[in-house]
DNA sequence: CCGATAAGTATGAAAATTCATATAATTTCG
DNA sequence: CGAAATTATATGAATTTTCATACTTATCGG
């Protein structure tokens, strides 16, 4: 039934539409897509998926200052503010002034938020394993490097 | 300064830690920094990310349904009920019930909304050959044909 | 050293998004 | 056929997120 009341077609019969093939239709949808299994197992465990990017920050480098780790986790600062505090309520994390710039607030794992964070990273390396077998041939080895690539150019700040 | 207080270093020395090199972060993190830029163009021009992307996708064929439109444009349903009502209201889009099926309503742009999709169809174009410009050589070339295989993969149902 | 500017974080009101569910129409199939 | 299940959209309350800005501390220029 779905061509019953076939929708007009905008272009020639071959054509695909400018949207399904637009770069950043692609990155914003493939992320969704690719996200959206895990992201489920994080909330089931619940978790937003915020604060896993935030935990998973932090199991590389603890200590982290609220700016930067907002910058890194993709999360606007005056969120992130409120949900370190949130965390922090939970136990995941502690709040330390930073003695040098008292500014700064670093932000700490507590062993209850570090062990969450060892478990969740491991699930995630087992789904990106999943995730990444689907293009093993072809494309897939360059898709990492590339995506890199990409945001090393676009947003040099972020690593560095 | 910013060793003075140098965070603890969860690994070994050359060790560039997890998330940094993990698909589905720099699948995030390049989609959001793709897309800076033209975002703020689309917010300036007085539209919610949201409504660009319906209206790229009714641009592309006219007479999408809700659903089909939310799944496609990366929107909860009734999220985009919601901003449907909003843009009929701004004079954007209009709804039609289907008459086949008395469920469903269609969307369609109104003249207003065509010229606005076209003019920022046209903008989103070039500022893609910007992005993909960044990525001349190595990688460029394959990274669509990957996302696009990544999707295709990932969630069938979303064209097709 | 002082005033001005900048950097880092927090806060609250406003806006948005989500979630559960209501309502309505269609399809399935015994 | 007709009850049950399914599909499509809408709605409202609750939660989340954003935005502007306050507040504190640090840095810079003279």
């Amino acid at each position: 039934m779905q061509n019953a009341t076939a929708p007009h077609d905008e272009g020639a019969e071959g054509e695909e539409g400018f949207v399904s093939n637009y770069l950043l239709y692609l990155l914003a949808a493939a992320s969704e897509a690719a996200s959206a299994q895990f992201h489920a197992e994080v909330r089931q465990k619940g978790l937003r998926v915020p604060e896993w990017r935030v935990l998973a920050w932090l199991h590389d480098r603890d200590g982290e200052m609220i700016t930067r780790l907002a910058r890194i986790s993709l999360i606007e600062q005056s969120r992130l503010t409120k949900i370190i505090i949130q965390m922090e309520e939970r136990g995941l994390v502690t709040r330390q002034g930073d003695a040098q710039d008292r500014r700064r607030v670093r932000v700490w794992l507590t062993n209850k938020g570090r062990t969450l964070a060892q478990g969740l990273v491991a699930d995630a390396r087992i789904h990106e394993a999943q995730v990444l077998s689907i293009l093993e041939g072809g494309d897939g080895a360059r898709l990492k490097p590339a995506l890199s690539a990409l945001l090393r150019e676009l947003d040099p700040e972020s690593r560095g």
